[in-house]
DNA sequence: CCACGGAACTAAATCGATTAAGCAACAACA
DNA sequence: TGTTGTTGCTTAATCGATTTAGTTCCGTGG
């Protein structure tokens, strides 16, 4: 009952190992008799490849690699934003005939385990992609002198193999900014990301910029740095909010985090969007479904995912992708907010309350 | 710049290629002193054993194949449930020193792909862990005859490799029920999922098996049958509401579903829980954000990825798991359920407006 | 009649590990 | 002194494909 090889093939076709080969692949040079006899036989006896054996002598893999980084147990897959990433990543690879391996590197990475491009090495990954990356990983200055090609996710690397694909943060912070100030808005925080995350750079830069732009003062007030996480989001909203009560909108750089807005406004007694207009990023599914329904950034998920295995691929074809893809991220305006309550009442209470 | 082979150490510590493999694997017929040069200069070349070789001869990959079954080209892997089981599965492959292959299957999986197994034969993965797997699939029967242990999440196989883990939906689905009745509903609908979820015909089960115990006559106008999805959800629940407007109360099969059911329910006016209880079936993120946060079941998703990881790996070494296992899922209390409102105002407008 | 070319194959090397079997050197023991 | 055992290696086969460099046979043109 052991899988068929070639030689079995051979041996039923009466021909050479080398014949089967040649045949299956489609070279020229065997007659179509005994190519259709082979294939017959290929597929009574159900032949599967070993790709082990191909792989180890073509020296390439036809794998490419998934890194879902991430330093808790259970982060990595379980965020909303991954999921369609990753989708389209898959599908993608799937569609070119690549499989996909993943390696998950918890924990704060440290340096005595392998590098993520010797992970890659041992299963000959002929290309990787990378999710979660920090500034901080003590592994970046190593992806640079990758040989084998590297796409991160909104973190462009210095490497002749590295590639990077995003959104245009810059621009999709700016229309987010801007569709608060044509609301009548000029007290607009932002709820920003971790600064390890290259992204929490662009979107405080398109933040500023939109301000400078709309002839609105920057106010470091205004500014809060949280975790992409709801909870972290809820509290640096709540601090904010205390301390510029005067705030009528709340930029958040992730959905996660806008619920946490959310949460904090209705614990405060702010009614959204009348006492606060909120507006996230990402778009994720539960965007749609939150109360009021968010209005936010909405990132091409799906299609970072594919874009990523197309330059991934065409990098392993020796072509050379640019380095850097960006994507466009559309401003989804649903009832988080709308223009600024003039009286705004709850908030002296909850000023009393807290 | 090629890769560091085993030929390579050796020539450098001037042995055998063999007295190299067999210091590395930790063999006692190498001396001491030979095995640390080895290891030495192992390390100084930064030596990556290449694995494709050694599944050749070993005939064992180290790989455990991931099998995320989906219909749609955007569903898998972004379904919420999904990722957190799928942090758990890996997280122990990773422990063990497994690592992990994903197929996708999309789209009705016709005959004319490659069989599941096939895929596996391919690459020569170990194990594999079918998510999504529905009965009507056209590889189930392929699946039984497997001789590589195979685990499917809430979907027992008759096979002799076949192993499932699941929630024990029947104990799970009493207690959300009785909660209800606990309270003192007595008009208690279901949304159900489809019924080529193995699930689905365990949650009516358990649905039906409860209000006999508490002595609630059963009602088939009661019962509805939805996708799992919020959309879904909320249709099934508008047509039952307006069908059965004396029902209070509501057991969606999934958190998603119980997302559609909160949706409609303010659609149709209905406040929840004053008017009407809803209690979920996941606990997935998003559960604990919605608006009231919502009353669920929560599957330890992570676990459940955990323990279908040691099934498979424990199945590899020869050992024997359980065919099934099942896990408990606990009834999580939140604020979509409360005792039911007596005049229920909202109802009439809502029968009017429709 | 011989040379040449093309069609249709085959033989053998190769990829990089693991492992069964064997061997040299030396010690221990009878 | 001869036998046996142990230690520490090495030789060579093997896994299952791909690929380079032939080889054989046949037809055709000079």
């Amino acid at each position: 009952m052991s899988r068929t090889t070639l030689k079995d093939i051979a041996e039923k076709a009466g021909v050479s190992v080398t014949a089967v080969s040649r045949a299956l692949s489609g070279y020229p040079d065997i007659s179509e008799e005994t190519r259709s006899r082979i294939l017959r036989i290929a597929c009574e006896l159900n032949y599967q490849p070993n790709i082990a054996a191909r792989t180890l002598v073509t020296q390439k893999s036809g794998v490419m690699g998934l890194f879902v980084l991430g330093r808790e147990k259970g982060e990595g897959f379980s965020h909303p934003f991954s999921g369609q990433v990753i989708n389209g990543f898959l599908d993608e690879l799937t569609e070119e005939g690549y499989d996909m391996m993943v390696f998950k590197a918890n924990r704060p990475p440290d340096s005595t385990n392998s590098s993520y491009l010797d992970l890659c090495r041992r299963r000959m990954v002929e290309g990787a992609f990378l999710m979660g990356l920090r500034t901080d990983d003590p592994w970046l200055a190593d992806l640079t002198t990758s040989t084998i090609p590297i796409v991160t996710i909104d973190m462009p690397l210095a490497g002749d193999m590295t590639f990077s694909v995003g959104c245009d943060n810059l621009s999709a912070v700016h229309s987010a900014i801007r569709h608060l100030a044509d609301l009548g808005h000029r007290r607009i925080g932002i709820v920003n990301g971790y600064k390890q995350a290259s992204v929490s750079l662009e979107r405080l830069q398109g933040y500023r910029n939109a301000l400078d732009d709309l002839e609105i003062p920057f106010d470091p007030s205004l500014v809060a740095e949280a975790d992409f996480t709801a909870k972290g989001g809820k509290k640096a909203f709540l601090s904010m909010i205390d301390r510029s009560p005067d705030m009528t909108a709340v930029f958040a750089a992730s959905d996660l985090m806008a619920m946490g807005v959310l949460e904090g406004a209705r614990e405060r007694g702010l009614t959204v969007p009348d006492d606060l207009s909120v507006v996230g990023f990402d778009n994720i599914d539960m965007a749609a479904m939150s109360s009021p329904p968010l209005t936010t950034l909405d990132q091409p998920r799906y299609e970072l995912g594919q874009t990523a295995a197309d330059m991934l691929i065409s990098a392993c074809n020796g072509e050379t992708p640019p380095s850097r893809v960006l994507l466009k991220a559309n401003l989804i305006v649903r009832s988080s907010t709308a223009e600024p309550n003039k009286r705004r009442p709850a908030r002296e209470v909850v000023q009393k309350a807290h």
